[in-house]
RNA sequence: GGCCUCGUCGUCUAGUGGUCUAGGACAUUAGCUUCUCAGGCUAAGAACACGGGUUCGAAUCCCGUCGAGGUCACCA
């Protein structure tokens, strides 16, 4: 049985975008095998802690369909699913730790530890902890039973080769002589990451542990761990970051990231983000770029997935984003567009705006977009600032021709329009631009004579003439 | 700086020693379709980081150089 997992930690303001892309190959590698996925939260750092983080997370992720089977939410055997309820388990396993003589307490203060490295870093040496309590561990003891804080640390042992097995780079070799002794358990009795994971994705049964690349470089710690403590070895697979344009690994600073941010703000759909996300240093067997998230589990093995890191491309993503909205049927996508405003408190007539889909379908490439099309079916444009400097003088004649019509579809409208411009001897392309203005307020519309079949006659005249003024 | 990873068009990628005059997609440019913008169709430009090997033959294997990234916390 094949079981994954993220471990999401709430620190944030949402679902990270690198967290989506590593959480599908996680769900993907377990649907594929018909096995579990799990989201545990990690929430051992208490001070980064965000408020409503953890429910944004879940949330989320429910939203990108990328359903777990255990969570802090809908619970789980091996639960619970939030390290924050799991203190006194990590505390049992440090103390076994130290028993056994893989660890051992520190008292060292803060200052001291800054103090350590800032001199080691002077003679250029590398940070490390220098084991001063190891060396008193004694008196150490003595002064923790008297109520001194203190922590647990890994006693690494000295040079010896740690291979991580590594699905996704082979055999990535490191020497314990450049490992630090890692905290473990933290004075205010939370475990670091380290322990966490470790105890965790052991007793959570988890087989794959597929995370970013950030982890690599810890991942002989874990392994140091896992045998300390006799346990079985997981499958690691360390996926490669994704990166802002200027190859960093893709922060907020330079780059939206949340998932709120594409879904909510872009309106972007959650199986475009998805099926982008795929793509992301992957790519489908027979070279698509649009699928399912069900062919995707389908087609996908973790042996194909490439090395280099991808830089998060959002113009690929909304063309993609294009392509299913051009999908959608139009009830679904006007129930989309309805739903989308509705977040901003904005109201639109949902008879109205089901009119303008067949015209906006193929332009807009994000739910976002509409309004920049559409705007003007619901409010007056605001023609005060377009100061027409061409020859306009044959508003009025529009304005007469288009009153004549009785039978008020875009078909009779165009005609009638072209008729008009042959006669006064204008361009096609002028007159309907000038109209297109009157109308829409804008250089760039929907098709003009549908747009006025579904704004009435009445409100074409009215604009026609509150125009010529 | 130490350790680790990575290096094919601007971007995402295909490619696992000969089928590569390096394929596809996005983006760009041009043309057609047209009342604008889209969409659709067609076309064009655009890459194997560099230097050595190995081999009859290398984008593909080996070494080095360079470049990029990650990581070195009582953060994850």
């Amino acid at each position: 049985m094949i079981r994954t997992r993220i471990a999401p930690s709430p620190t944030g303001e949402d679902l990270h975008v690198g967290s989506i892309a590593t959480a599908l190959i996680n769900y993907a590698w377990a649907k594929k095998h018909h096995g579990q996925f799990i989201v545990r939260i990690e929430d051992t750092d208490r001070k980064r802690l965000v408020k409503g983080a953890e429910e944004r997370i879940l949330k989320s992720l429910n939203r990108v369909g990328l359903i777990p089977d255990e969570s802090p939410l809908v619970g789980g055997p091996y639960g619970p699913y939030r390290q924050s309820e799991r203190l006194a388990i990590y505390q049992k396993y440090a103390q076994e730790l130290v028993d056994k003589g893989h660890g051992y307490y520190c008292i060292c203060t803060p200052e001291r530890l800054f103090q350590m490295r800032k001199d080691q870093q002077a003679k250029k040496q590398i940070p490390k902890y220098d084991r001063l309590c190891l060396k008193n561990q004694e008196e150490v003891i003595k002064k923790i039973k008297k109520g001194e804080k203190y922590v647990i640390r890994l006693k690494v042992p000295d040079n010896q080769e740690i291979i991580v097995d590594d699905l996704i780079r082979g055999k990535v070799r490191f020497n314990t002589k450049d490992i630090d002794d890692q905290v473990l358990l933290k004075s205010d009795g939370f475990p670091t990451y380290h322990l966490g994971v470790v105890v965790d994705d052991h007793l959570m049964k988890i087989t794959h542990v597929i995370r970013g690349e950030e982890w690599l470089p810890s991942t002989p710690k874990h392994i140091l761990l896992y045998q300390a403590f006799g346990w079985e070895l997981p499958f690691f697979a360390h996926i490669s970051l994704l990166r802002n344009p200027d190859k960093s690994k893709l922060s907020k600073r330079k780059n939206p990231v949340w998932a709120s941010y594409y879904l909510d703000k872009l309106g972007i759909f959650p199986e475009a983000l998805i099926n982008y996300l795929a793509l992301m240093g992957w790519s489908h067997p027979e070279e698509k770029d649009v699928f399912s998230l069900e062919e995707y589990i389908r087609v996908f093995h973790i042996k194909d997935i490439q090395k280099t890191a991808p830089i998060f491309d959002p113009v690929k993503l909304e063309w993609l984003n294009g392509v299913y909205i051009r999908k959608t049927e139009d009830i679904k996508l006007k129930n989309k567009i309805l739903e989308f405003y509705q977040k901003e408190n904005i109201h639109l007539d949902p008879s109205l705006v089901e009119k303008t889909i067949p015209l906006i379908k193929e332009r807009i490439k994000k739910l976002s977009d509409y309004w920049e099309y559409c705007q003007f079916f619901f409010e007056k444009p605001n023609t005060q600032e377009l100061s027409f400097n061409k020859d306009n003088s044959y508003i009025k004649e529009i304005y007469q021709e288009l009153e004549k019509i009785i039978d008020w579809k875009a078909g009779v409208i165009g005609e009638r329009m072209i008729q008009l411009a042959k006669k006064i001897g204008v361009k096609n392309s002028d007159l309907f631009m000038m109209l297109r203005l009157a109308i829409t307020g804008k250089k760039i519309s929907p098709p003009l004579n549908e747009s006025m079949e579904i704004l009435g006659k009445e409100e074409c005249l009215k604009r026609l003439k509150n125009y010529q003024k």
